[in-house]
DNA sequence: AATAAATGTTTGTCTAAGCAAACTTTATTG
DNA sequence: CAATAAAGTTTGCTTAGACAAACATTTATT
């Protein structure tokens, strides 16, 4: 006579390293968007910029910032130098850009929405890192309308 | 004759235990709204909702829904009984409302810009949960003027 | 009713991103 | 120029949120 063990498990299999495809690992996140404009804004601001302003800036504290300076750095956003500073590549400038153009397009539309873009600096801040290239066209058309017929 | 030391450390005080305040603790991430947004839609659409459904709708895999739906219920957002089912709660249903308004408002407004809503998800995802009330406001006096005055 | 399929859950692991403490390097200043 | 301050870095820890494998429960099928 038998018995039929109902096995739990397959012998396990050797552990698959999940391979992250090259557009994961260059992934542009919100984060990365504000270390970027913050970075490219300070620059145009005072002609340098460092840990400390950046930090300051965007309220982290010191050792965040440089971890993600380094970060950007082995990404290839900006190019750094230990101790001693660093500044955007060209790839780091045009994400920058990128974003800062959307930043000044939702201040021009909240403007003519009435709304303070300093007070209202959160909404824009967060919206900003959403808006495909289509959207973008199509607000800059949305503001020049309005300058013609404001609310 | 003397030599100082420079003491590299004071003794390691008692580790502080980060208290977390009662706000951050119930901290409406833009993944927890996601979550209800789903879960509302899909009870308006089936009448009911599933750990599945909301997976295969937010494109992710039953265990982390699973996972999240408890957070969801020990963050008093719904009440779910394991196996069996779950349901949002009124404060789970009027988060969901406020997130939906502002995906409906900005469907409309994208409509109105010539943008396909449906095509634009993911902007007007990603745009709706940075929308403060006062901006909420001027953006459906914005979508009021534009039927007047349209593009 | 027994088995299979579907659905739900637990556990372990991973990454991004942050803070704090400790440490190092550079800059400042008496 | 030595001591201190300021700036930058390293290390260790934490949390949110996701995936995968294994396990459990419920539902469907034969």
């Amino acid at each position: 006579m038998y018995f039929v063990l109902k096995l739990k498990s397959l012998p396990p299999k050797p552990q698959k390293a999940v391979k992250r495809s090259a557009h994961q690992r260059t992934a542009v996140t919100e984060s990365i968007e504000d270390y970027l404009e913050c970075i490219s804004t300070l620059v145009q601001r005072d002609g340098f910029v460092s840990v400390s302003a950046v930090a300051d800036s965007l309220k982290l504290i010191r050792p965040s910032v440089s971890l993600m300076i380094k970060r950007l750095d082995d990404l290839g956003y900006l190019k750094r130098e230990p101790y001693r500073g660093f500044a955007l590549t060209a790839k780091g400038r045009e994400i920058a850009q990128a974003i800062e153009v959307r930043h000044l397009l939702l201040s021009a539309l909240f403007t003519q929405l009435g709304l303070d873009p300093v007070k209202y600096y959160n909404d824009i801040e967060g919206i900003e890192h959403h808006i495909s290239d289509a959207t973008l066209k199509k607000l800059q058309d949305l503001v020049r309308h309005l300058k013609k017929h404001p609310l």
